[in-house]
DNA sequence: TTGCAATTCAAACAGTTGTATGAAACTATC
DNA sequence: GATAGTTTCATACAACTGTTTGAATTGCAA
């Protein structure tokens, strides 16, 4: 078998492209370009263009999904099958954050990739999406056992907030730079991160006898 | 002059179909099949098809702004010149999510409109969407009266936080249903509405002496 | 080298998009 | 009721989209 070198150059283009431009404005011709390939090369690869996109988020997410439930794994191991409920925000939202936000340069093409199919679902994409909901319901489950005393509703509603949180503050963060004139730093994302899952447990712990909401200095200092 | 009846079913008819459908696959001859004119009478009565989403937009953004600010003067006046933080936050996101959940058939069009236009950033909206820091500017203020002890930093991460948890419940309400297996009942506005305030409320207020978060209990009883 | 399959390529295709045109229909004024 | 200005209409246009085609080229096995 042949090199599959203009197959990965494709799917490298189109991502790098799909990150940073969107999935609407962001033509065929222009990923070819981009790969340096002909423009017959897609659809003798991927089959459509669909089929392209498809193949794009489908390795992403499972990599992605992967890194979050490690992650998780290994603080469960670690607490006997009970996890910290900070310590499973942070597996859900950390890996997400930090490959989005912080320096220019050190930004995860991939995980700018899993934004924006986050956000513009075409359909292919929103075919596939199905899958997470079962990826979400691990997490679920960890936030069950770490909070067994909390009802099954408000443990749903404090991760639907915590994914709120995270991924309202990649898609708007230049528009927060903004609005704070700079003074919300969006480089330093350990301290993003701090403030989401301090924000995200306090939304699953207040109002009961062990609430022992993280302060806010905590959450500062916790970079 | 004459009766802008075409004008206006022009309009009534766009912001429904992008309501429903997002910007990126409606189309012009979709619109005018919907409104029953002439495919020409959006050039001729708009300029352009840009021109038709920058008119809707600005119309229905100067709407929605024009309702949380009188929902947050009347309070502040009401407190002398400081409205409790969770009043303010209940101007921001009421208005929101009160138009785009509960059952189907009272949603409004012009709010999911709105918010499509804040998820899918076309380049006619995008070039007009700076205003609406403006708008923000307005709530930040009020909040930094109503929380004078709290860092300017903190104030922006609460709004930020605020208007995250508001409109991602917005857009992956569906998800959200579907993940709870229904036990998250997105028609109950009120109750939503109270949750987003009380979380945002408690990112706000914590740490600090006078942190006096709204039990969960208050928070459901709220409605 | 010869032969064959896999890959690349330029070109064309059919469909859709937003926009422009010029004639027809309407409306109001004198 | 003729006229001038506005609005509607069918139709055409040019640009762009994803896809297909068939010939050229390549790489590898016999």
């Amino acid at each position: 078998m042949a090199s599959d070198h203009t197959r990965s150059a494709i799917l490298a283009a189109a991502e790098r492209l799909y990150a940073d431009r969107g999935f609407s404005d962001v033509t065929l011709r222009d990923i070819v370009a981009e790969a340096n390939v002909n423009l017959a090369a897609v659809n003798y690869h991927f089959g459509s263009k669909d089929e392209l996109i498809a193949e794009l988020f489908v390795t992403r997410s499972i990599a992605t999904n992967r890194e979050r439930l490690r992650e998780l794994k290994a603080a469960e191991e670690q607490g006997g099958g009970r996890a910290p409920i900070e310590v499973i925000l942070r597996a859900l939202v950390g890996p997400t954050l930090r490959g989005c936000l912080g320096p220019e340069n050190q930004r995860s093409t991939a995980a700018r990739f899993m934004i924006r199919a986050s956000i513009e679902s075409v359909p292919p994409i929103r075919r596939i999406k199905n899958r997470e909901i079962d990826h979400l319901r691990k997490f679920a489950g960890a936030m069950r056992r770490s909070l067994p005393e909390r009802s099954d509703v408000d443990v749903y509603w404090g991760l639907n907030f915590a994914l709120a949180m995270a991924h309202h503050t990649i898609r708007e963060s230049e528009r927060l730079t903004k609005l704070s004139e700079g003074k919300c730093d969006l480089d330093d994302v350990e301290d993003v991160v701090a403030r989401v899952v301090s924000v995200a447990t306090m939304a699953l712990t207040a109002g009961k006898a062990e609430a022992k909401a993280p302060s806010r200095a905590l959450a500062r200092d916790a970079r």
